[in-house]
RNA sequence: GCACCGAUGGUCUAGCGGCUAUGACUUUAGCCUUCCAAGCUAAUAACUCGGGUUCAAAUCCCGAUCGGUGCACCA
C-alpha cells in the first residue's frame, strides 16, 4: 500500500512541485528541484515568516555569503566537532567510523583526536571488521563541503552548514544599525550546505537545504518579552524533558509552562508561540504538531533551554522542523576570541548605581623630573597601595629592589563616590531556525486529501465512488491563486474568461486559464494542486455580468459580478471564504 | 557506506532469452458537451546507465546510479 510519502511525492513530481534534481543524469541523492509550483509555494512559505518576523517583530533581514572563510568555523566550532572520525580499510576500502572501532577499549573515543585514534588502532592491532585488513589512519570527515577561495587553492573556504554565523559576524554592525540597543535581531533566509554522509528520507534530509534563522540578542538579565501577554494564552502541545521520561505530552498555555519553570523564560516562550502561529498559518495541521524540549544531553552544553518544533509524518513520525534554543552568549564569546575583537554592547542601568572608589593621583609634575624613565613604575606601584599606605608623611616603596622614599605631597587620594550609568555586556542569544523545506514538505502531507466526491456535489448520483485528490492548502500560499475557466470551449465565454484574468492579474493575483476538456476535469486539476477558487464563465455571464466562484474545499458555488471579482478574490486569499459564508 | 530488495512512456503497469515492447490513466489536437475528471476520433510518449554472456538481452551475469527497508550516521 502506498504511503503517504509516496502519494504526496507522486503528485509533487507529476504536478511540478517537487522533483529529483540531476534527474537527466541519473540523479544524486540529497538534492531535490522546486518544479514551477513548488517554487512559487516555498516563496509564500518564505513571505508568511517574513511578515512575522522582518515585519511584525522587526528583526531585518541580511544576506551573507553561502560560502564562509575558515576562522568563522573555527569560532563556531564547524571545523573542529562537526565532522566524524573516519578509517579506511587499506585492503578493501570500506569506511570505518574510526570511534566506533575503539570503544571497547578506551573511555571516551568520541574526544580523542584523529591522531590518537590512529594510535590506540595501531597498538591494539585493530584489523578491518570485514575482511581482517590492515586499518589506515584515521581523518576527520567533515560535513562542511570544503572548496577554495583565489586561486592557488591557499585560503579554505567552505559552504556555510547553517545560516546563523552572518548574523553573529555582521553583530557590530548590526549594534550600530540597531543605535546600541538590545533587544534587536536579524534574520536571514537562505541555503545552507552539509555532505551527508548518507542522505535518506528524500525530501527531509538534504545536502543543500533552505533556513530560515533569526539571531535575537537580548539582554541577559532580562528574558521577559514585552508582548507575551499576547500569546501567554495560547495551549501548545508541550513535550517537556519530564513527559519525555514519563512517556507524556501535555497541552498547556504557555503561561503556565513559564510559570512552572517548564519553558526556561518568556521570550523563548515567545519565540515558540510565533513558530506555532507560523506552522499554522502556512498550513501545517495544529494537531500534528508538538514541541519537544531537548534532554539534558542532548541540548549543546552552552544552552540554556532548547526546544524543537516537530511535526507528525506519516512515514518518518516526528519530524524536527524548526529548533529555538537560548545559547547564551556562547557564539559572540567565541568571535571575540578568535577575532580578537569585542563583541559587547554598553547597556544603561534604570537608575544609575553609586559606586564607592578610591582613587589615586600620583602627581606627576614631580614625580616625572624626579625619577625620570622609573616614573611610571613609581605611579603605578602608588596605585596599587592603600588609604593606610598611603597616609604616612613619608611613603615607601621597592621599585626594581631599590627602596624609594616619596614625599607625601607627590600624591593625591580620595575616596569618590561615582555614579555608574551602565556596563558592558556579552547579549544572550535567542535563535530560532526554520527548516523550510521540512516545513513546505510537511504542509503538502498535512493538506494532502483523498476523499470522496460524489457526497460533496448537491445533485450527484448515488452509488458510484469516486476519488478526489485535493490540496486543502491555505489559500495565501497556494501556489496558483485562482483558475478562470468558460464552461464551454467557446469563442463568447473565452473572451470573457480571458478579459477576468488580465483583471486578476492586474491585481497581482497569480491566475491559471483552461479552457480544455470538460469543466469537471478542470476543476479537479486545479484541486490537487490546491487553487482555492475556480470562476466560471456561463451563459448567464454574457447577459446579466455574472460568473461562479467555486470553492475548492467545499466545492460550492455562489454567483459574483465580474465587475468586483478581483477584490473579492483578493480579500478571500486573505481573509478565506467569507462569501461563501 | 554495508546488507537485502527494486528500477519499463508524465503516472501505474504487462512482458521474465526470439515482437514493430502490453494496457490503463494523464497530456496534446479535434469532435461532443450549459457546472464537478475517465463519451468519440486521432496523436505524442518508455525498457536507468556502462560492460559482459549469446546468433539474439527489457529479460541472464557483473559494475555504477537512483529509490525503498534494516544497520550505521543525522550540527
Amino acid at each position: 500500500m502506498a504511503d503517504k510519502y509516496e502519494q504526496v511525492l507522486e503528485l509533487a513530481k507529476r504536478r511540478g512541485f517537487l522533483w529529483n534534481s540531476f534527474e537527466l543524469y541519473g540523479g544524486t541523492a540529497g538534492f531535490f528541484d522546486y518544479g514551477p509550483l513548488g517554487a512559487m509555494l516555498k516563496r509564500r512559505v518564505e513571505n508568511i515568516w517574513r511578515d512575522i518576523f522582518v515585519i511584525n517583530e522587526g528583526y531585518y533581514e541580511i544576506e551573507a555569503p553561502t560560502i564562509g572563510i575558515e576562522d568563522i568555523f573555527i569560532a563556531s566550532g564547524h571545523v573542529g566537532g562537526f565532522s566524524d572520525p573516519l578509517t579506511e580499510c587499506q585492503k578493501c576500502h570500506e569506511p570505518f567510523r574510526a570511534d566506533h572501532l575503539v570503544k571497547d577499549i578506551v573511555d571516551n573515543p568520541d574526544t580523542m583526536s584523529a591522531e590518537q585514534l590512529t594510535e590506540v588502532i595501531g597498538k591494539n592491532n585493530i584489523k578491518c571488521p570485514e575482511c581482517g585488513g590492515r586499518l589506515g589512519d584515521a581523518y576527520e570527515f567533515n560535513l562542511m563541503f570544503k572548496t577554495a577561495i583565489g586561486p592557488g587553492g591557499k585560503r579554505a573556504g567552505y559552504l556555510r552548514p547553517e545560516t546563523a554565523q552572518g548574523m553573529f559576524v555582521d553583530f557590530p554592525r548590526l549594534v550600530k544599525f540597531y543605535r546600541d540597543h538590545l533587544p534587536f535581531g536579524a534574520t536571514q533566509i537562505g541555503k545552507a550546505y552539509r555532505n551527508e554522509i548518507s542522505p535518506r528520507q528524500g525530501v527531509i534530509r538534504l545536502r543543500e537545504f533552505t533556513q530560515a534563522e533569526a539571531e535575537i540578542f537580548i539582554d541577559p538579565r532580562d528574558k521577559t518579552h514585552p508582548k507575551f501577554k499576547e500569546v501567554a494564552d495560547i495551549v501548545l502541545n508541550l513535550f517537556s524533558q519530564e513527559g519525555q521520561v514519563s512517556g507524556e505530552m501535555k497541552k498547556m498555555t504557555l503561561g503556565e509552562a513559564v510559570k512552572n519553570g517548564i519553558i526556561a523564560h518568556e521570550f523563548l516562550a515567545y519565540c515558540l508561540a510565533r513558530t506555532y502561529q507560523f506552522l499554522v498559518r502556512v498550513g501545517v495541521s495544529s494537531e500534528k504538531m508538538r514541541f519537544r524540549q531537548h534532554m539534558k544531553d542532548e541540548m549543546a552544553h552552552y544552552a540554556a533551554d532548547c526546544w524543537d518544533a516537530e511535526i507528525l509524518s506519516d512515514r518518518f513520525g516526528w519530524v524536527e522542523v524548526v529548533g529555538i534554543a537560548d545559547r547564551t552568549d556562547f557564539d559572540l564569546k567565541a568571535h571575540a576570541k578568535q577575532s580578537q575583537k569585542d563583541l559587547s554592547i554598553y547597556v544603561s542601568y534604570d537608575t544609575p548605581k553609586k559606586v564607592e572608589k578610591f582613587v589615586v593621583k600620583p602627581d606627576m609634575g614631580i614625580l616625572g623630573p624626579k625619577f625620570k624613565g622609573k616614573a611610571g613604575k613609581v605611579a603605578n606601584a602608588l596605585k596599587s597601595l592603600t588609604s593606610e599606605q598611603l597616609s604616612g608623611d613619608v611613603i615607601q616603596l621597592t621599585i626594581d629592589g631599590e627602596k624609594i622614599e616619596i614625599n607625601k605631597d607627590s600624591v593625591k587620594f580620595e575616596t569618590v563616590t561615582e555614579e555608574v550609568h551602565g556596563e558592558n555586556i556579552i547579549p544572550h542569544v535567542i535563535e530560532p531556525s526554520f527548516g523550510i523545506d521540512r516545513i513546505t514538505y510537511s504542509l503538502l502531507e498535512h493538506s494532502y486529501f483523498e476523499e470522496d466526491a460524489k457526497e460533496k456535489v448537491e445533485d450527484a448520483e448515488e452509488g458510484e465512488e469516486e476519488k478526489r485528490i485535493v490540496l486543502r492548502l491555505p489559500p495565501e500560499v497556494a501556489p496558483v491563486q485562482a483558475a478562470v475557466f468558460p464552461l464551454l470551449s467557446r469563442d463568447e465565454l473565452i473572451k470573457p474568461g480571458t478579459e477576468i484574468v488580465d483583471k486578476l492579474r492586474k491585481a497581482g493575483i497569480l491566475v491559471a486559464f483552461d479552457d480544455s476538456g470538460t469543466i469537471g476535469r478542470r476543476y479537479r486539476r486545479n484541486d490537487e494542486i490546491g487553487t482555492p477558487y475556480s470562476i466560471t464563465i456561463d451563459y448567464q455571464t454574457i447577459s446579466d455580468g455574472t460568473v461562479t466562484i467555486r470553492d475548492r474545499d467545499t466545492m460550492k458555488q455562489v454567483r459574483a459580478k465580474v465587475s468586483d471579482i478581483a477584490d473579492n478574490i483578493y480579500d478571500m486569499l486573505h481573509k478565506p471564504h467569507h462569501i461563501f459564508e
